[in-house]
DNA sequence: TATGTTTTTATGTCTATACATATCATCAAG
DNA sequence: CTTGATGATATGTATAGACATAAAAACATA
């Protein structure tokens, strides 16, 4: 009967007993009927509270098992990819972006294999400069499945960049991204101001519509910058 | 009237309209009872589906001013940050994990600022090295407030790593990571078999709390690693 | 003993209804 | 023209009750 309610009342009430042991990692833990009665609520109140917990890692729920601690709390961050434009005129700086080479190319074998692309596909190849107060900020190296996207031959992309433009004109059901450390070649270092061999850090992204690949992007970012997130 | 009924079924309808571009980015949707009367269902089973939607992004939804389709959808990755055993043996390797060295030390001044830690702050310092099939996978750099974990200071590192012993003992409420590509200097190469200058991808974590620093933490991965998601 | 079959049960979802609350829109007063 | 009060309204949350479903547990059969 401890007089709280709301179904994040006791989010936050599960969350402090876990934390204080008294439901430890691995336990299993009362039935929403039985926890309704002791929170003095519906079953669909507690029942909202453990699938959000479940869903953030921390339950492990089975029907007719019941809910247990989770051991190893999966925990899920959560991090804001935004608009490179966003990115940098959140943090008060001026953007400019560049487009530095477009062409019609039939796709390359590595990218041919890493987006199951047919022989003699046809692909756009972009590259552009994004910068912070006119301080190269990010590289952008682009393929866009022309097959896919017959439209993206007229597009022009002088003004914005292609990844405002996908997103505006073209939908997509899956996205792959993945982030890793690479080595600066010489292309990348002499338009983000580096070194040949210097690190620098890279976010690739796939984008399908249904299965059906549109585009691959690699985005190599300037000296120093790192990603954050806070939960 | 399109005689869908359920939560999930009315997540794909609306997506799809989104795709298609029935509803456009920016545009407005109906109402949750406009919508519950086409779907022939409850309000609250509307409102669930369009809650998720818009955790995930898509929406973006304002008491009274009705529910929108974001104009830029992707605002959100989430990475599942497993433990590093659990990372590891899910891909099939073996796991093996090698304290190299712990020292009670007092903080450097760098840590201290990274902190917010006082002068004279009492921490552990711990390295060690995370195996996948033996091939050196991840090293791990250290450092525990003693002052927020007193029983740290018996706790007995030499075979389970310092991470899983905290996520037993030591509620937390607050985490950043950060993610950053990182020059291996002389004892990451020798420890990663990398050369020194060679980029790695580097990930740090600091948790606290209820604003009580507890433990500062940095991840170098070997050659190649990259943390993937898709969604 | 091993293998299906049935029962039981905790979670999963839906309905209908009610009230709460943020905020847009309107209109009035200064 | 600005500020402040007042509705109107869409979402936010809660409730009680119902049925669905997965899976553990108990039972029955070969």
């Amino acid at each position: 009967m401890t007089a709280k309610n709301s179904y994040s009342d006791i989010k936050k009430t599960v969350l402090a007993r876990i934390r204080d042991h008294t439901w430890p990692p691995g336990s299993i833990i009362p039935g929403e009927v039985e926890l309704s009665e002791e929170f003095g609520c519906a079953r669909a109140t507690v029942n909202r509270a453990m699938r959000e917990l479940a869903e953030d890692g921390i339950l492990d729920r089975k029907r007719k098992a019941g809910t247990r601690v989770n051991k190893f709390p999966i925990r899920h961050a959560k991090f804001a990819i935004p608009l490179i434009r966003t990115e940098i005129t959140s943090t008060g700086a001026a953007y400019r972006y560049t487009l530095i080479d477009k062409k019609s190319l039939t796709a390359p074998a590595w990218l041919r294999a890493r987006l199951g692309l047919p022989d003699n596909a046809k692909t756009l190849h972009l590259q552009c400069l994004h910068f912070a107060d006119n301080i190269p900020f990010q590289f952008e190296d682009r393929w866009i499945n022309i097959n896919a996207v017959p439209s993206v031959e007229h597009a022009d992309f002088t003004t914005d960049g292609p990844n405002e433009w996908l997103i505006k004109e073209v939908p997509f059901t899956d996205v792959e991204i993945s982030f890793s450390a690479r080595v600066a070649d010489k292309e990348i270092a002499e338009y983000l101001s580096l070194s040949v061999g210097e690190p620098v850090f890279t976010t690739e992204r796939i984008t399908w519509l249904s299965g059906n690949p549109i585009t691959f992007a690699r985005f190599s970012f300037g000296r120093g910058y790192s990603l954050k997130t806070r939960f």
